[in-house]
RNA sequence: GGCCUCGUGGCGGAGUGGUGACGCAGAGGACUGCAAAUCCUUGUACGGGGGUUCGAUUCCCUCCGAGGCCUCCA
């Protein structure tokens, strides 16, 4: 394993670059924080997803896929949720013909799977795991409890009822990853004062509800006396609930936005490292930075704010739609740590770009430019198959192409997808279509595809020869119409006129 | 107030103690029936001021500016 690339990465908690050297080469593991699913995710959004999802592919192609679990969990339970609930079915929920909790899965099941496929519009392969929040409330009890018991957590009467809190002054590292003291946050004067928290740092583990909330019944013992909570988790606590029991106490990469640093994260490692005794939760602390929309922060009361679903397939932003993968390169021209001021502008230079890369597949340069583009792990080869693979708006049809290619022993797979995509422009497969043919009639509805073109093409040399321009140009016309753009070059050998083309966006 | 990241040409964006990639856009040219594409050539930059050094864009200090966290937030 000694010839492995060395990747080196930036490490928010000791501030520096450093290689990166997995606990176990052959489960390396990562755990980033996804969604909560109360909204639909905004552009914003997509940067961590678009990120990691590199990461991911880069620690698959070094370490081999099978080798490498990545975790991104749902937060399917949260305040910010039932107050959507509220919102968007209060009648329903008033008139008695809903009930809080339905409405709470209504929400969460339509943004959850409208997050599905927006990020698979942006070319990301999906996670191994994808916990979700409420298929883990048993571990964040039992979590919980293990705190109480080894005097990290108490349990105090809030405003709204019992809550089990977790104590940071219990813990003499708190604070490390985001290189911050306690009686630093006191000065602050921006925490609300709780009188009964021990230290308005300490947070939430465990919170009662309402009997009409969502909520789990939940026994906690503590200091001879026990109390049952029917109540609901703390924020932090899924993530380190989840990481734990998909990747174990300490693994490699913990990601997420810049903004989760504090406290998410910090308040993460502490909940772990106290619970599973162990000086550390995860190796390497990786952040994204923010993106700004035209100059101006995002911001939804200032309408300064655009979802991936809208940018997809609306004219909202710029005034038309936007494909995945412009909308995913455009994500990737910048440092992943950098701000992005996202605009027009870099969508249009992205298609540009991305347009480009088209015509010269499979030239292998077009991989040095997407990679060059980050910065971190930029000197790890990687074949231009890998490199386009994520552009592809739909991965079903490529591995479908790649399976007829590999049929028809082609050496050259790309071209198999751009026959592909001619047959399509020709009507004579569709997406739907795919998945009842047999490879033997892929094969021939694609031959049939670019047979079809080659007579056009052959007729308008005949005319060019024969100086027929107008009708060659009407040839022409007719297939660009089609969105097939046709270009003449010589032959560099003979010195004859070639017709070469290109499907049109 | 505390803490963090950053400031390279029109735009995006590498990189280094010894005058600085690359991409996009622009300009000029070649090719071409016309397109499109392609190829060649090409201009402009390291926020300001100190310091260390033979020499700094790269190291240190400082000022200015941008963004972020300290409260839910990718």
């Amino acid at each position: 394993m000694t010839d492995l690339p060395e990747l080196k990465l930036w490490n928010t908690l000791t501030r520096r670059k450093e290689v990166f050297r997995p606990i176990d080469p052959s489960n390396v593991r990562m755990y980033v924080c996804g969604p909560t699913v109360y909204d639909f995710a905004h552009i914003g959004n997509a940067r961590p997803v678009i990120v990691f999802d590199v990461l991911n592919r880069l620690l698959r192609h070094i370490y081999g896929a099978e080798n490498v679990t990545y975790v991104r969990n749902i937060t399917d339970v949260d305040d910010k949720i039932n107050a959507r609930a509220l919102r968007d079915f209060g009648p329903e929920i008033t008139a008695g013909r809903m009930s809080l909790n339905d409405a709470i899965r209504r929400v969460t099941e339509t943004t959850a799977n409208q997050f599905q496929a927006d990020v698979k519009a942006l070319g990301c392969l999906e996670p191994d795991h994808q916990p979700r929040a409420t298929e883990h409330i048993p571990g964040m009890i039992e979590m919980a409890q293990a705190l109480i018991d080894k005097g990290h957590a108490y349990v105090a009467e809030g405003r709204e009822g019992l809550e089990v809190l977790f104590d940071v002054a219990s813990m003499p590292a708190y604070g490390k990853l985001s290189n911050r003291k306690i009686e630093d946050q006191q000065a602050g004067a921006r925490i609300e004062a709780k009188d009964h928290k021990r230290n308005p740092g300490d947070f939430v583990l465990w919170k009662q509800s309402e009997a009409h909330e969502p909520g789990w019944p939940a026994h906690f013992h503590f200091n001879g006396s026990h109390a049952d909570i029917f109540g609901r988790p703390g924020w932090h606590i899924e993530c380190s609930v989840m990481s734990r029991a998909h990747l174990g106490d300490v693994f490699d990469i913990h990601g997420g936005g810049l903004d989760l640093i504090f406290p998410h994260h910090e308040n993460e490692i502490a909940q772990s490292c106290c619970a599973n005794g162990t000086p550390v939760m995860a190796n390497y602390w990786m952040h994204n930075g923010f993106l700004q929309l035209e100059g101006k922060k995002m911001s939804k009361s200032d309408g300064n704010f655009v979802t991936i679903n809208e940018l997809l397939t609306t004219t909202k932003f710029g005034g038309r739609a936007w494909p995945g993968e412009v909308l995913r390169l455009a994500m990737l021209m910048t440092h992943y740590r950098e701000p992005i001021d996202f605009s027009v502008r870099r969508l249009e230079e992205a298609e540009d770009i991305i347009k480009k890369w088209k015509r010269q597949i499979p030239v292998a340069t077009s991989w040095n430019t997407y990679e060059r583009m980050r910065s971190d792990w930029q000197a790890i080869p990687i074949t231009a198959f890998e490199a386009f693979d994520p552009l592809l708006n739909d991965l079903d049809a490529y591995g479908f192409v790649q399976n007829i290619s590999k049929l028809a022993s082609d050496p050259d797979p790309l071209s198999a997808l751009q026959a592909f995509a001619l047959a399509q422009r020709f009507g004579l497969l569709s997406f739907d279509h795919i998945k009842s043919l047999s490879v033997d009639e892929g094969v021939a509805i694609l031959v049939g595809g670019e047979n079809a073109l080659r007579t056009q093409v052959a007729n308008r040399l005949a005319l060019l020869a024969a100086k027929n321009f107008a009708e060659a140009d009407r040839i022409r016309d007719e297939l660009a119409a089609q969105g097939i753009q046709l270009m003449d070059y010589k032959d560099p050998e003979t010195g004859e006129r070639r017709t070469k083309w290109e499907i049109k966006r």
